[in-house]
DNA sequence: TTCCATAATTGTAATGAATACAGAATTAAT
DNA sequence: ATTAATTCTGTATTCATTACAATTATGGAA
């Protein structure tokens, strides 16, 4: 609680009730939440919340660099609470978003055949190690 | 020309006028145009196109693989015609999407971390070669 | 070629996610 | 406690994409 008011400090966005919880439920669901995942998990403990204040809060959190939003698919922004450079498996069977901890050689590159390189995001596509386990491969 | 309904015919796809004319574009826009873009650039030469078959073609030639959809931002999908295996720097000056040919060693695995890994995009961000040389580095 | 069945294209209407906006509520500082 | 500034809410709006039905085009058989 008081780490997230914190994270919020940092970064310069005042701490309201409705983006604590928000953060918290970002911090607490690692597969990346949608909009509207992260909408229905608040109304249950504030079933006050508008939808607006959801976009809103999320957007200004992305604006100011606290989280950052993957666009793996073309149906949805996904959101991700942490900032470290990693990568992202999306499982076709379950639509979780996993984080991928690999040390690719060319995700450090400042520069790649001339361009200048400032960002690196890694998409991998397949089946999570928990849908293999249960057998879930088929739709 | 030819080349081209022979694509087509490979993916079972029927080579109307409108199909070929939009591959056609994909083949000669490097830099993944967006649907607006291909729809503009149609009308030149096929004034009555309608947005709509822009739209259900390139659906179309998604499903089929012919082409391959990027979703590097949110606001737009880009559409690529070249299927092989690469991935793409997304210029923040001039807005062009260009093919990157770097090999990591992850993008070939089948398998990381007990995950099963069945497509990898590898999304760079950064000022392409072209605006670097223009000093075309800030907005 | 002509006819027919199938498929593709077109244009309008509908959908729905995201944003704009203005009033209400909350917060922070004096 | 009062005030000013900020945030939140809910409705209205926007706009990209899709649904749909009518029209047009295509490919094959006679």
């Amino acid at each position: 609680m008081e780490r997230l008011i914190e994270r919020l400090n940092e970064k310069h966005i005042q701490p309201s009730h409705q983006r604590i919880k928000i953060l918290e439920i970002l911090e607490n669901n690692c597969d990346h939440p949608n909009v509207n995942t992260i909408y229905e998990l608040l109304c249950k403990e504030m079933p006050t919340i508008s939808r607006t204040t959801v976009y809103n809060t999320l957007n200004t959190f992305v604006e100011k660099g606290l989280v950052s939003a993957l666009t793996i698919t073309p149906e949805e922004l996904r959101y991700d609470y942490v900032t470290i450079p990693h990568h992202h498996l999306l499982c076709r069977m379950c639509g979780r978003i996993i984080n991928v901890e690999v040390q690719c050689s060319f995700a450090v590159k400042k520069e790649i055949e001339g361009h200048k390189i400032e960002d690196v995001q890694g998409y991998f596509k397949g089946i999570c190690k928990e849908c293999l386990i249960k057998g879930n491969t088929e739709k």
